[in-house]
DNA sequence: AAGATGATTTTCT
DNA sequence: GAAAATCATCTTT
């Protein structure tokens, strides 16, 4: 599975030093638009702390779900599992499927609609020897590609369903902006497939998966 | 109480 | 490219 790297990876985008002075995003920063907020949050910075671990990586890619269409979890039916998906922006929705694999999603919108943005893919920044115990050894640039992935090198499970990214010990941080942000539809759905809802920069951090892009 | 489903990953050919 | 693995949640008895 040791996949040949071609060229040697870049050096981190951003430094331990800029990891620990980033700000959280403010709750405004989610109360918007769900394909706007997936779009800028591209770049940011998700820092899970663990005792005296700091895991952290920058969101390469990003996917916008919302109750008017059918891929959401919260289509037609609201369920005790999407119920925080109807509170206050700026909170962690984590869910698990296909046996084994737990979801990071950021609760966005007004109260009482459903919407969210599903990380998929983390640059790796700080902790990545904590994150390679996680994930069986595996290099650098399979840590956190995939929202499978990223949940388990980062250690986020059920616990943090609901947890405030504002503030806590899982937090979303502001960083500049990447460029050029690619445009596609979303993966790994059945539903509403056209959407061009999926968000991301190119690089070796990103999900293989299959999807169209928009221009 | 049982069956279907899945915003995935891995491993196979 | 295809399929199995695997279990919380939801839907249907």
């Amino acid at each position: 599975m040791l996949q040949t790297r071609k060229r040697p990876l870049p050096p981190a985008s951003l430094s331990a030093t800029e990891v620990r002075a980033a700000k959280p995003l403010p709750r405004a920063f989610y109360a918007r638009d769900v394909a706007t907020v997936a779009r800028e949050l591209v770049g940011k910075i998700v820092v899970h702390r663990t005792g005296r671990t700091v895991l952290a990586g920058r969101i390469v890619e990003t996917e916008a779900y919302e109750q008017t269409e059918p891929a959401c979890h919260a289509y037609e039916r609201r369920t005790p599992r999407v119920e925080v998906l109807y509170g206050r922006p700026g909170h962690a929705y984590v869910y698990f499927t296909y046996g084994s694999h737990w979801m990071l999603n950021v609760v966005t919108g007004p109260v009482d609609f459903a919407a969210a943005v599903l990380i998929r893919a983390l640059e790796p920044l700080t902790g990545i020897t904590t994150m390679r115990s996680h994930r069986g050894g595996q290099p650098v640039q399979e840590l956190m590609r995939g929202p499978g992935k990223l949940a388990q090198a980062m250690a986020i499970d059920a616990r943090l369903n609901g947890a405030d990214l504002t503030r806590g010990t899982l937090t979303v941080r502001d960083a500049p902006s990447l460029s050029p942000i690619r445009v596609s539809t979303r993966i790994g759905i059945t539903k509403a497939v056209d959407l061009p809802w999926r968000f991301f920069v190119e690089g070796p951090y990103v999900s293989r998966g299959r999807a169209r892009l928009v221009p």
